[in-house]
DNA sequence: GCCGTTTTCGGCCCGACTGTTTTCAGTCG
């Protein structure tokens, strides 16, 4: 439900349209509207910018899918708060109803059904009148429809949502291992939100290629630990798991898994996007094949590559497959060179148990140098970071012998610098004077309390930390926790504007329920000439192999190596240091 | 409701699966 407050958020307008579209579906209105105010919520999601600077800017139409009807509806929200549409819808539409879309298998038309026959407005409502059996003499419906309302309801009870990318990461490579061992299986692939590595994902999407799909269906569906079967057919087959993860599993022939993959990553924009090109260039595409529109003759395609070679593409990396602009590049042969794991060489942001982290500074160093990395900084958290065991500037000292014992020991096999996150504490100063930062060889600066402030206030928070001359990179810019916790309110173009100026680094915070820069930000602050720094908080070393999520994100911010400060050689990150003073 | 290098009107993806039908509507991705 959408706040009906002083003060919008792009969220929380892009929340305000869903709702709009679901009561217009719901209502029964034309679907291409409801699809447009979809539209424009995923745009506003997605964007890159403070909605209140673009409506100052009169600029609301230059966005993609905001037409003169939604810009007006955009300006009367931020300007009084209120809209009037809105109002108006919901008396002929009570809102609650929107909740019943949440259940599985319940769209729209159902919903209606029961809200005009029976007069069901809530989740309780359906609850009881599927349970008294009320529901199976409406048309359309029978006892098996109602079984699964509740079934649905249940459900939705027990799960909340999209899951982080860390949560999901691993439960999808052990479906992908077991998928693979499978007689008959020739190849696997995760596809959908998962593939494109977003920070979130909804159910699974995983592929295989069999020529015969279904024993490999049948397996799937038999797992030990699948609770339920939601569908089950010779090419797509989908269930939860007893972790409260779903799955669905396509299966195609090899010949043409290549389109099969390519439609199921999507995203969806860019789907349409390269169908819309397809059809340009004489191709219907879809997930079976592409097909020549003059004979209706099919090509099929083992690989995606073949899929974009045959529309004139260079095969474009999945996290970039979101309609920003990718398929205009591919086609010019202007893909960025996007930054992989190999491409990292140092840690620039983890933690001992000097504070909280659960290893010794030997520990993290050598298990850095395990994993490839030349240079480490042991950066643990400050004096009022309590929590986390912060160190006082005394235990600093202490901490930088113990470094320089352990570096004279491990030699040249990797390189150990002393740095700290100082915490941005909620007056705007910094932990540590001037004087302690000078000392130390990297400041990461970061917030972790006081995360409500207003606007205003914590973004001059953030900015005097970036002015600081001390300070090396911002980490975590925004707070954020996946999925709990929405970043501070800071104002990024103001935010980014002072980093582009001071030279500070900007952080992409592997760790996966961070993210933080997300990708939209990371981008910007690329596009700026802010330098990134990816690292992954580690307080073990087993974390440094989350680095993965923070490249992933990079990648989807089409970042490529140079513009990292992780993947410079050392003596370009300690010239760099140097000149930071 | 949005959009436009064939269009300012007429499109906007469509195939798979389920449960209810006895040939199809609703939902999902």
């Amino acid at each position: 439900m959408p706040k009906l407050s002083s003060r919008y958020t792009n969220q929380s307008l892009a929340e305000t349209f869903r709702l709009i579209a679901d009561l217009l579906e719901i209502k029964g209105e034309v679907i291409y509207k409801t699809l447009a105010y979809r539209k424009a919520a995923d745009n506003l999601t997605d964007l890159d910018r403070d909605i209140n600077e673009v409506a100052k800017e009169g600029a609301l139409t230059d966005l993609p899918g905001v037409g003169k009807a939604i810009a007006e509806k955009i300006d009367e929200l931020l300007s009084t708060g209120k809209l009037k549409f809105l109002d108006k819808l919901a008396e002929e539409v009570p809102l609650s109803l929107a909740d019943l879309l949440q259940i599985q298998g319940l769209g729209p038309k159902k919903v209606g059904l029961f809200w005009r026959e029976l007069g069901i407005t809530t989740l309780d409502e359906l609850k009881a009148a599927a349970e008294a059996s009320k529901l199976r003499d409406l048309p359309g419906m029978g006892a098996k429809s109602e079984e699964k309302i509740l079934a649905g309801i249940a459900a939705l009870a027990r799960r909340s949502g999209r899951k982080p990318l860390g949560a999901a990461w691993p439960f999808a490579q052990d479906l992908l291992a077991w998928l693979r061992s499978l007689p008959g299986v020739t190849a696997t692939e995760a596809a959908g939100s998962l593939r494109r590595m977003k920070d979130t994902v909804g159910d699974l999407d995983i592929l295989a290629a069999a020529t015969d799909s279904e024993p490999v269906m049948q397996a799937f569906v038999t797992r030990a630990d699948v609770i339920e079967i939601i569908g089950h057919g010779p090419t797509k087959s989908s269930v939860e798991f007893t972790n409260g993860l779903r799955a669905q599993l396509w299966v195609h022939p090899p010949e043409r898994f290549g389109t099969a993959l390519q439609y199921a990553t999507g995203s969806k924009d860019h789907n349409v996007r390269l169908r819309e090109l397809a059809l340009n260039s004489g191709y219907s595409l879809s997930e079976h094949a592409l097909k020549r529109t003059a004979d209706e003759s099919e090509i099929t395609c083992a690989t995606e590559e073949e899929v974009y070679q045959a529309l004139g593409l260079s095969w474009i990396p999945p996290e970039l497959r979101e309609d920003r602009g990718e398929v205009q590049a591919a086609k010019a042969d202007a893909l960025p060179a996007l930054i992989t794991t190999r491409d990292r060489v140092a840690e620039l942001h983890c933690h001992s148990n000097w504070s909280d982290g659960k290893a010794s500074i030997r520990e993290m160093a050598r298990g850095a140098a395990q994993r490839g990395l030349k240079l480490i900084v042991i950066s643990d958290h400050s004096q009022s970071l309590g929590i986390a065991n912060g160190l006082t500037p005394e235990r600093l000292q202490q901490q930088r012998a113990e470094i320089e014992a352990v570096q004279a020991d491990l030699g040249d096999s990797i390189r150990i610098l002393q740095g700290s996150e100082v915490e941005i504490k909620a007056d705007g100063t910094l932990d540590y004077p001037n004087k302690i930062l000078a000392e130390l060889d990297l400041v990461v600066a970061s917030l972790h309390t006081s995360l409500g402030q207003p606007r205003a206030q914590i973004t001059q928070r953030l900015i005097n930390a970036i002015q600081n001359p001390h300070v090396d990179i911002i980490g975590h810019p925004t707070g954020r926790m996946i999925p709990d916790r929405e970043g501070a309110d800071l104002d990024m173009d103001a935010v980014l504007a002072a980093a582009a100026e001071s030279g500070v680094a900007l952080e992409i915070n592997a760790h996966p329920s961070r993210l933080d820069l997300k990708d939209i930000y990371a981008r910007r602050a690329a596009e700026l000439g802010i330098p990134l720094s990816i690292n992954t908080d580690a307080h073990a070393p087993q974390h440094f192999d989350l680095i993965h999520f923070g490249i992933a994100t990079a990648r989807r911010a089409w970042v490529t190596p140079e513009q990292v400060i992780n993947c410079w050689d050392m003596d370009e990150i300690l010239e760099w240091l140097k000149n930071r003073g």
